[in-house]
DNA sequence: CCTATTATAGATAATGTGTGTCTATAATAG
DNA sequence: CTATTATAGACACACATTATCTATAATAGG
């Protein structure tokens, strides 16, 4: 139970597209420098992003990945669920009666745990990061 | 990023001994027995929750498990940490700056996520079970 | 005592997922 | 045309979960 090390360079590779972003596209071999993580594999990460709809990406010379349009939208629960998948973070009784008093709790404590999660925007924690830089 | 089978188990087997909780011990077997596990398996488990406290073993003829003195207290997230551990739920940016934005936002939500979870008895689930009874 | 019953512990295996690499292909700028 | 860059497939490896089997310890009841 717990984020997979994809997420974790997902989340870090937005939060440092969105401190860059006036810069235009950046490459993949870029945004791997900034991370412990290879090329090939941080574009497969990549390449969810953009098939979430979460960034853009520009193949060929000078090309590389930007955010999105609207990209002061885009929540922590977006770039989890893009890399991690939406299907139930529990997936659980899937088997059992719907009604189990158990999956009824958990679910419902799982549902404000993505609701706070999708009202953090990657845009305000970029604004805490620059006040208080440490990347 | 799932509660794995075995908390599963321990969940669906704590509430079994509480809604049985006046017959005294229940052996492994018949535990087993209410779900698709084997017993050896489920015995696995169930030694967690007695190392932490939350039932208790007696071997030998007519033993088996009960539950522990103040049972009406144990909640659900009780019986997770026993079984999955207490270690952050997301172990994350573990080399990274403690104080990198996105850890402390996720930390945040799962905070909320655990005390919520915290406040979750398996005595009022049991109560609500018997009243809308499916198992 | 003796025996059946029951919990506990160790060794081991199967399975699946996450992680990661390598290679090939497609697209774009200059 | 060439260098650059994203994308996709095949493949391998590590690791945790899941699970089984066997052996040991403890208790109740005859």
């Amino acid at each position: 139970m717990k984020l997979s090390k994809s997420t974790h360079y997902a989340l870090h590779t937005m939060l440092h597209l969105t401190l860059s972003h006036a810069e235009g596209h950046t490459s993949v071999s870029k945004l791997a420098g900034h991370q412990q993580v290879s090329t090939t594999y941080l574009s497969k990460i990549l390449t969810k992003l953009v098939k979430a709809g979460l960034i853009v990406s520009v193949p060929g010379a000078n090309g590389g990945y930007k955010l999105k349009a609207n990209w002061q939208e885009t929540t922590l629960l977006d770039v989890i669920q893009a890399v991690e998948g939406l299907p139930p973070i529990f997936d659980y009784c899937e088997d059992h009666n719907p009604s189990c008093i158990i999956q009824q709790s958990i679910q419902k404590a799982e549902k404000n745990f993505l609701e706070e999660l999708g009202t953090m925007k990657i845009a305000d924690l970029a604004e805490e990061a620059r006040n208080v830089p440490h990347h």
